[in-house]
DNA sequence: ATGGTGACTCGCG
DNA sequence: GCGCGAGCCACCA
């Protein structure tokens, strides 16, 4: 195409945007479903860039950034132990079981994620 | 172009 | 189950 870096943040923004509440995935998964599955600290990334304002209009108001966990299924502790307990805060409210640990059952919550005919369809409309 | 950084993951002990 | 070290990727200065 035009670029051949069509924005990856913007790409996980949009596929996060899709995961319903009640449900959670990993920055892991996200990563996988967009083709890179060892670029899960990118997304890391495009998450905590979302705390700021982008061109593109992504705000932490309007991506649930909150329902993305580790691969244990765990609140990443490694940011910001406030916003750590604000992620559990929500996600509880959201309908999510979060123990006192900031465990989450994947078994239960996990978003399957898109199928790669919905993430085309997902990244190109919008 | 190079180097540093980060809300990750996996493999070991 | 936990802590540590190494690997991987995209972004910014």
């Amino acid at each position: 195409m035009d670029t051949n870096t069509p924005g990856f943040f913007e790409q996980v923004y949009k596929v996060v945007r899709c995961i319903p509440p009640g449900k959670v995935s990993s920055y892991g998964r996200i990563a996988a479903m967009l083709g890179y599955p060892r670029a899960a600290r990118a997304v890391g990334y495009a998450l905590s860039a979302l705390r700021q304002p982008n061109q593109e209009g992504y705000t932490s108001a309007n991506v649930p950034w909150q329902r993305v966990v580790n691969s244990q299924g765990r609140i990443s502790i490694r940011h910001r132990e406030q916003t750590a307990n604000k992620q559990a805060e929500i996600l509880r409210a959201e309908g999510v079981a979060v123990d006192g640990n900031g465990r989450i059952d994947l078994a239960v919550h996990l978003w399957e994620g898109l199928h790669l005919v919905e993430l085309d369809d997902i990244l190109r409309g919008d």
